[in-house]
DNA sequence: ATAATACGTAGGCCGGATTC
DNA sequence: GAATCCGGCCTACGTATTAT
């Protein structure tokens, strides 16, 4: 028994699917199955319950994930001991991005990271505000970017700028926009972002105070989708501010001239991996690039109710 | 759609031989 | 006796394919 085979098979319970257990553990899914059937073989239990939606834990897988578990945190601990003993920090870490690089500083960050530690490797895996949280609370990455508030209370996270949002219509549409009122506006053909997508909020929030409803035309995620949308003339969306006024310069945009909430951008980590070396190391590095106080991360997490 | 199987491949491990 | 080299074997992997 290896220690990949339990990495697995807790990778395989907590997904319920192979395929997928093995897209996270950057193999192919017939290894992920050789892993599960070479457990079980020499344990001489079944530890899951084939179907054709996946794989569900049987009563005993159930309580050896418990062990498994268990074993792999013992030997992260023992990892991250002997990294300290060193004070040299090697390994590897996943970082979930979910807006455009370039926004986010990547490339100043693995510059500065990697010439301080040049035996870490930084992955650096492109995501989503709503999927890098649980990713970041399931193990899958180590730490994430993401737009507005974390509702988690295993999570610390680091608030790192406040980025103003804007309205931003097709460039065509700027009679119909330019004095438009929060109302007329409303009426207007929106690109929404899906509703787990913090930016759904903010779409919310603009028009809570007045009793419209906005004529909601499609949802999209991403970023490039959003701008394409308003370019083809299908309706407004919000975008960052930089992102609008860029498009409104280029003569793809137009962006209307009222205040929208601006949207908090963070980065977060499980809590109880905060004090790790290479956690500790890459927050660090993070806190000094957006020029924020890395002690200001435990006023930061927020209580799930 | 998902898991299992077949098969070829590459890298790592092990044991024996050699050197210091 | 310890370290190093080298060849053969093993194993974990990926791709392609089949089974459920």
């Amino acid at each position: 028994m290896e220690l990949y085979h339990l990495k697995t098979f807790v990778k395989v319970a907590d997904e319920g699917n192979l395929s997928r257990a093995a897209e996270l553990l950057f193999t192919s899914q017939p290894a992920i199955s050789a892993h599960i059937k070479a457990l079980e073989e020499e344990l001489g239990i079944n530890l899951f319950q084939r179907t054709p939606k996946g794989m569900r834990l049987t009563p005993s897988g159930e309580l050896l994930y418990q062990k498994a578990a268990g074993i792999l945190n013992s030997a992260d601990e023992l990892k991250s001991e002997a990294q300290s003993l060193r004070q040299e920090l090697v390994g590897d870490l996943k970082i979930g991005v979910h807006t455009d690089f370039e926004f986010v500083r990547i490339a100043p960050l693995l510059q500065n990271f990697a010439r301080k530690h040049p035996k870490v490797r930084v992955h650096f895996l492109a995501g989503m505000s709503a999927t890098n949280i649980p990713d970041v609370r399931k193990g899958n990455i180590d730490g994430g970017f993401f737009f507005g508030p974390a509702k988690s209370a295993d999570l610390t996270t680091i608030e790192l700028a406040t980025i103003p949002i804007r309205v931003v219509a097709p460039a065509t549409w700027q009679d119909r926009v330019e004095h438009a009122s929060p109302e007329a506006l409303c009426a207007l053909p929106w690109i929404y972002t899906s509703q787990n997508c913090p930016f759904y909020d903010l779409h919310s929030q603009i028009f809570s105070d007045y009793q419209c409803t906005p004529n909601q035309v499609a949802f999209v995620d991403s970023e490039d989708a959003i701008r394409e949308l308003v370019k083809a003339e299908s309706g407004l969306a919000l975008l960052r501010e930089e992102d609008a006024k860029q498009m409104e310069q280029q003569g793809l945009g137009y962006c209307w001239a009222g205040e929208v909430p601006s949207i908090a951008l963070s980065f977060a980590v499980q809590k109880r991996r905060r004090s790790e070396p290479l956690i500790n190391a890459i927050i660090e590095e993070i806190c000094s690039l957006w020029g924020v106080e890395n002690e200001s991360t435990n006023e930061m997490m927020i209580d799930s109710a």
